[in-house]
This record gives structure tokens, sequence and C-alpha cells, in this order.
DNA sequence: TATAGTGGTTGCGTTCTGCAACTACTATAT
DNA sequence: ATATAGTAGTTGCAGAACGCAACCACTATA
């Protein structure tokens, strides 16, 4: 894999720049799937198991992650890197745009959202919580739920109001 | 091509997740090349006609692009929509990652050196410009060197200075 | 009338992607 | 001991995407 060109730019496309290493990435962080078969099954866009296995393998080459001793058949856990973690700005950049720019259902993009609305001081937060789940750094004290709870809350309460609302007769909520 | 999922991030990574979109971007947006030819033969990278060709189609219809009427033989200049100024933060997240992250060299890493070093009202300042460039937005009065004048003086010095370092005998410059 | 320049298109071989089935191993229950 | 479920992948194969070189249709200039 030589560089097509010395630009910076060319260099984080020929690592990341593919239709799935940032999906699996993102799922690393924002879903904390640290194994093969929960990043696997987990995946909303449906990755197959060939292409998450060579993608794990890239990401490990190019230092993004980090793959734990095991053997064949035993479950291995993946931790992201510092290098992994910096891709956050990367990757919250993309939705932004996407955010702004591409249609999206409603539970989804209220994640995007909410981080957009925390403002720069969130990513740093979420970067932080990162190193400790990833790279055993010691937590930090916060006052209230981490960043990643908020984040979770918010999915959660987009994903009630979106499931809710076909669903709700007279103002009582059915079974779905 | 329906979406994979409803998530903002898959949303970007389906227009823009591929080896050669975010290039494209990146010589109209620095290089200013707006013309088939130009980015074909400005391409450090080196991308193929019919590659070129099937990425411009793409990134019109996805809206980030609009093309001038020309008929066919004639000059037909690209331009970027707000869809497409806005993608400035992601290249630029972009290259900071490959920055930190990836080897490269001088010349090109400098321009992205500088772009930091700035700040982020500097990306805001470069958006205005390509407003002005490419939607006839009125021009904003700088006082001094606008932007991407800036850009490419520390893009051409790092230029100087690599190239010069070898062929300089003392302190009086060469021919190259 | 020729030459250079415009924006592409066409063949063709190589590489990447994606689906389904399968492998090899471990852990747990019967 | 044997069966079952769960782990992390691998393999085969078909179709799509990529990349190189050559070519095309048109315009402007000499």
């Amino acid at each position: 894999m030589e560089p097509r060109s010395g630009c910076p730019i060319n260099a984080a496309v020929e690592v990341l720049g593919d239709r799935w290493s940032l999906l699996v990435l993102r799922d690393v962080i924002f879903g904390d799937r640290r194994y093969f078969r929960a990043l696997l099954t987990g995946s909303i866009e449906g990755i197959a198991s060939n292409i998450l296995a060579d993608r794990l393998v890239r990401l490990v080459e190019a230092g993004i992650l980090t793959r734990g001793t095991a053997a064949r058949g035993q479950r291995a856990r993946y931790s992201l890197t510092e290098t992994g973690i910096q891709t956050l700005p990367i990757i919250f950049a993309l939705g932004n745009w996407g955010l702004d720019w591409r249609p999206g259902s409603d539970e989804l993009r209220s994640r995007q959202q909410l981080m957009r609305d925390e403002g720069p001081a969130f990513i740093e937060e979420l970067m932080d919580e990162l190193r400790v789940r990833h790279l055993d750094a010691p937590p930090k004290p916060h006052d209230g739920p981490g960043p990643f709870e908020r984040l979770d809350a918010a999915y959660a309460a987009a994903g009630d109001a979106a499931s809710e609302r076909p669903v709700t007769i007279g103002g009582v909520r059915r079974a779905p």
C-alpha cells in the first residue's frame, strides 16, 4: 500500500476512504461494540462477515485498532488506539454534513443533533471517555451522566418518540 | 442508490466514501480547478479520465457540484454548491488526522498545518471566499491577502524550502 | 487545412465487494 | 461422553467497481 501522494488528505482517504471502515469505527465508538460478532450482528447497514474481517485487519494494520491476543475461535477484543480515538472529529464532521444535506431517520439523526448542540467541548469529553474505555486511562469525575450516557438517552428518547407516534391511539400506548 | 440506513454518518459515507470523490473536491476547493482537463492533469494522485467523469456526474447528482451548460467539446465549468462548500470541515478533519498520524511530504503538509494553526475562523473565511468564487456572493473586504492567497503562499514557501535546501550553496540560491 | 485543446467514451483486464456456506475452536448443558 | 450454542473467522463464486490506454466528437486557432 504505497501512498499515491504525500498529501495528508489523501493519506487519510487511503486508510478511511471506503464504504465500511468509518461505519465500523462508528459502531466501536458509539455502540461500544468490541467483538467480531457484536460488530457483525449490530451493524444496521448489514456488513458481510468477510468484509468485516478484512476491515478489522486493515484498521489494526493502520494502527487505528488493536486486537487482543486470542486464538482462532476465541473471543478477540478490539480496542481503539489514540490514533483511532482521533478519528472522532472526522466522523463528527461527516455526520454533521449528512444531517444537514442528506435524508435520514429521526432516531439516528437525534444523536448527531445532540453532539452538535453540545459543542466542541462535548467531542473532547467523548474522546476522554474513549481513553478510559479503550486505553485504561483513569476515569475523569463527572457530575451527572457521562457523555455516552447522554447520547444513548437522546437516542432512546427519539426512538421511543418515533415508535410511539404511529402506535399511540387516543393517547394510550399500544403494543408494537 | 437507496440508502443502507438512516444514519447521517452513513449518509455522508455513501456519497463521499470512496478513494476519489474527496480528492476531486480538494482540487476544486484548494486548487481552484473548475474544468475537466484541469482536474485530470492537475491531480497529483493521477486520476483516470473515466473515473473523473464518473465522479463528476455523481457529485453533480448529489448536489455537491453544478455543471455549467456546455455542449460536447466545449468547456464546461464546475462550481461548488453550498452543500459542496460545507464539505470543507470534513476535508479539514481528514487532513488534520492525516497530518498527525500518517506520513507525507513537507510541501503538502504545510497547507494543512497553516489551516490548523489559523483556527476555526479561518475555515469560515475559506468558506466565505468559496461562496464568492462559486456562488457569485459579493466579496467581503479583507485587510491584506485573502485566505487562499495565504494558503498558496505557505505552500509555495514550503515547496521552495524543500527544493532550496539541497541546491543552496553558501547561502546563494542555485538554479534547480 | 492542419493542429491543439475541449470533455469525455469505449474495451478490456484486474481488483474489490457481497452473499451464502462452511471451518475450527470453546463453553455449557445433558 | 455428546450435543448444542457461541466464538472468530475462511472459502467459493458472481457481479460491480477500478484503472489504463486508446479513441471520439467537437471547437478554436494558425
